[in-house]
DNA sequence: CATGAATGAGCCTTCATTCAT
DNA sequence: AATGAATGAAGGCTCATTCAT
């Protein structure tokens, strides 16, 4: 009965844009409806013309955003032809998603940490697919000789969600003052290589080159 | 003012594991003063006799806390003596200690993840704490001549952290069913060597082992 | 000003009876202007071209059923010509229009023991109407020496309409599914006779011959 | 966890009287739980201690004054022995209760003739007790031979139960400004001889014997 | 005439905090 | 120290009514 035409509609989005904003800036708790109805400059009943509830923004957002935040992922993967460049063009792209929509980077941080996830579904689905595009370039990359094959890959793929994350969560509490694309090579580098010498470093060059 | 004797009260304690298991069950925003003192068998008003308010509990947890694990990861790490082994260490404790006290995990996945922080100072210093403990093993691994000397240490130390977190979170959100501390070895191997291959790998053979 | 033509409207039917279904189904209080426009199949905005506001609905609608019922008692009243066939034409009547219309029925019982009434004037009409039929209906017999002379009239007309509306309140709430009417004439053989037993009964008859 | 020792409590019975006086005098629907606090001199958060939501001070509502009442006409039914009297004191109290609290009349009525009542269950318990009393005095009557053995008792006590609700539903709306009580015996003389006039008025006499 | 999106006043309910006992 | 009844501010949500199209 609520979403008929409605999601072409520039209210929803004005709407879901203002919630993102005070949810990011205050947290979803400490958000009022009436704090994004202003934001949103609308009426407080106007939101529920669109939601169902508060916690149903948050529902829409993931959902709306997932998809779009994905495909992109998707076809920045897909441009690259070899694993260490389709995991460097992930990252890269990662970084850039976050850095261009800040307010989502903040929500996502925060719900994807809660234990009582008012978005779990979502969550689960995003998380999933990033894990399983991560899986697949691994994967790959040991067909073509690049990555050890003595690796737990269950593993390997939360190392580097896990830094990819870390990097960006410094970023939010850093004010976001530096850019943090420029993390994505160094960051590529270290899954890539790890911290060890091994003396012999000839690997290299294909990250200069795509610099 | 509050805390003359108190904290030696066994009281003082009960609320704040209490406080810290509803917390963890709920979230903290869902959480009721009410829940937190049945929990604890207390009235709700023997609560404000311990902390200045609902806040307060987050923030006396975290500082009690936090020098409490820290303690114990600084022990960990001075009793190995190469860096490598320091990290092996550093990240075992981290893990067990997350692991014996779930509720503790929970929340300071949260918190540090939250944008408008209750604890934030608490955090910051938590933080600093343990990027500090990285940094240092870091760098002595470069005078060891372990570590590559190319790093930009601002980056692996999150890269480190961010890869512990995230080996973490997903334990929690998999109903921690597994052994989280069987996750440190691979994980130290990952940081180590990364996830290339070199060709010539004749170090580190004791992963091999713990897989 | 509003109800210029527009009474003849098939609109301003169809809105009152929709509004009528639906108050009688859930309570004036409980039902939304939405409701009535999606029973009705117009605008919410639709309804404010027929009636002022929520309120009026239910006035124009006691005033127009009033009168289509008053006029269908005192056709049926005037077909008799004694008072004892008076009242059980009058009841008899009551009861089909009622049964007929359950909507209606519902409504009124639930206004006419209102305290707070917002049709206080049309059921005060009503409620008048009805007794002064009942009234006159009593003094007749009196007049014919069917009827005691030694009776409060005030009284009688409420015996007998609490008689009559108690039927029709439990047929309502035993969900309808008995004859009504059928309850007409050993009913008004106890506003007759009563239930006392008077030894020589034959008085009897008059009831047989209405069966 | 509500109803502990509560019901003892002096402000519980407070805001019950003030619930049911506010619910009274504006339709529990346009009665906000504001006023009842205000009414009560308790602050709006306190209601909460003792009642559900506000439904529920109707539903307690009923469940306390149903079984205050009924011990009431029980025993006042009890008191007599035979079964002309035991009519007689029943309608007689029910007039007197009702008139000694005039808001749960208004309350009583209201709800009955409710369709969609949140108290059914209340409401349907009540009605039975009352009409199994009648039932019980009707054939008692019966077997003393006083009263017809030609009747339809599922009718009769609709027909005693309504003249009794209608005269009450008057005398309501009258303002009560007149003694309600006075109408007992006038309306139980119509229920025994109705208001057919026999020829043979012999049976009076049993009436005056009661005064 | 008709629409239905938009409005915003108003109400129920929760819950952190206080304080008399 | 401990209690837990009482408070009342605050917020999510509903819905009668309006008005631009």
């Amino acid at each position: 009965m609520i979403n008929n035409k409605v999601k072409g509609n520039d209210k929803y989005h004005r709407i879901l844009e203002a919630a993102v904003k005070v949810f990011a800036e205050q947290g979803f708790y400490q958000s009022t409806i009436s704090q994004i109805a202003r934001e949103a400059g609308v009426a407080d009943g106007t939101i529920y013309l669109y939601f169902k509830n508060k916690d149903d923004i948050l529902v829409q957002f993931f959902n709306y955003k997932t998809k779009q935040v994905f495909d992109s992922f998707r076809e920045e993967v897909d441009k690259a032809d070899n694993s260490f460049d389709k995991l460097r063009n992930l990252i890269r792209r990662h970084l850039e998603e976050f850095q261009n929509d800040r307010n989502m980077a903040v929500l996502y941080q925060a719900e994807t940490h809660q234990n009582s996830r008012l978005v779990e579904e979502q969550i689960k689905e995003m998380s999933k697919l990033y894990l399983d595009i991560v899986s697949e370039i691994v994967e790959r990359g040991q067909d073509e000789g690049r990555v050890r094959k003595d690796l737990y890959v269950g593993l390997v793929k939360r190392f580097i969600l896990g830094g990819v994350d870390e990097v960006i969560n410094t970023w939010l509490h850093s004010e976001g003052k530096y850019d943090l694309v420029s993390m994505a090579d160094p960051l590529v580098d270290l899954f890539i290589r790890g911290i060890g010498n091994t003396g012999n470093i000839k690997n290299e060059n294909s990250e200069k080159n795509n610099l």
